[in-house]
DNA sequence: GTCTATACAACGATAGAC
DNA sequence: GTCTATCGTTGTATAGAC
């Protein structure tokens, strides 16, 4: 089913569902203490806009620079509607975090479980993680950008996030240096360098849409820049 | 005079001559319209003060969040006092990536003007490139961490940065290429990815120092990497 | 469940004493 | 050249009407 050698952007797409809706229902129900709505129909459809507003906004102009009267308006409601499902600024932080890091360890998991090769899962690593944050360019550039002023809890989280990500890949390194398949490297320093080129893509998304770079393409430079590493000849 | 093989971050360190003193002196010449103190002596240090305290508080919490209140303890000074130094917030900013951007033209062209060869050209490059942002770790973390959100003309002067540093790398890899001297390589994407390998060691800064790699293993590493890549075997 | 009106703290910036 | 005192604005957060 999880075969590598179909796995474009648009094969993605068609294969991971990836819905807002379903993961901030989980958010809804999780998070009781905080949200005072009892309707989840009303409630998660407001949710959603509370997100992909702070995330609009935080992105154009900065998490802390982005005041609660502009996210109200940005999202179409009051004040005091928006201290319904939030506490306190900084609860939006942590909300935004826990529902990307629930879908990035779904996704994630779902695509790797069914390769062993080791040549062929580090392939398709790299493209779900691309593919993943192309379809979610706010979040990951939000979680880039934006981790280091958050309360200590969320930055753990979004550093367990970067430590996931990254032995993902150093493990696949190591397998593949042990069975012979890959040339003898340093797995840790690869897998930083790897996960650098991954990010480049969503920090600098602008430079490569103006170069009408698709997401394929640099999918594809990543691959055969790691393969003539990797792959000794 | 500027031979890569001899080149380390310690040789660097004593050859190569960066100081804060005399780039704030240009600064203090060269703005004398928002700057309301005439005696350099004092000007200077003060100047000096300020900067590294901004880069210190905007590096910990972000510029927005940084109060000029902080600032002024920060740096030793009240608020009437370093009104006379700024005209407002905004003119941060501009002072520290002024201050950054002559440095590194400088530093880059005199250290890569006698050396021809590419493969040699380009390894300098990455060393000076890498050494600098050691050196100047609070600017170039600052430098691309803050810029969005400031005015247009401080984003030029960073764009413009950016673009500076980003052909530097793909006229050594085109000339390279043309030479047969390098494989036949997309000198555009093989410099972005040359890039994200320099930034990523001062934004993951912590990451590097806990695993105790050094500047220079970590120049070593990633000239080995591109020179894999690069020069067909 | 959502709105308007308001409280209160913190911010950038300035005036005037020294 | 530097300080203290103070201004007006804007921010987060809440209370109470509907």
């Amino acid at each position: 089913m999880h075969s590598v050698g179909s796995m474009t952007y648009e094969a993605f797409n068609r294969q991971v569902m990836v819905s807002l809706e379903d993961i901030c229902l989980e958010i809804f129900n999780d998070d009781t203490s905080t949200i005072k709505i009892k309707n989840p129909k009303i409630g998660v459809k407001k949710l959603v806009k509370i997100i992909e507003a702070a995330l609009k906004l935080s992105n154009e102009k900065g998490f802390h620079a982005m005041s609660l009267r502009e996210l109200c308006q940005e999202s179409g409601m009051s004040m005091g509607g928006l201290y319904a499902y939030i506490e306190s600024k900084d609860d939006l932080p942590r909300i935004i975090h826990d529902q990307g890091r629930r879908i990035l360890g779904k996704v994630m998991s779902e695509n790797l479980e069914d390769i062993r090769d080791p040549a062929q899962r580090l392939e398709m690593a790299i493209r779900i993680h691309l593919y993943l944050s192309e379809r979610m360019l706010p979040w990951f550039y939000f979680a880039y950008m934006e981790t280091r002023f958050f309360s200590t809890d969320v930055k753990q989280m979004s550093m367990s996030n970067e430590l996931y990500t990254e032995k993902i890949f150093e493990k696949i390194v190591e397998d593949g240096c042990k069975s012979g398949i890959f040339a003898q490297v340093e797995p840790v320093f690869t897998a930083s360098i790897i996960k650098a080129m991954l990010q480049d893509w969503y920090l600098k998304h602008w430079k490569y849409k103006n170069r009408k770079v698709s997401v394929d393409d640099y999918a594809d430079f990543v691959i055969s820049w790691v393969n003539g590493f990797l792959i000794a000849s």
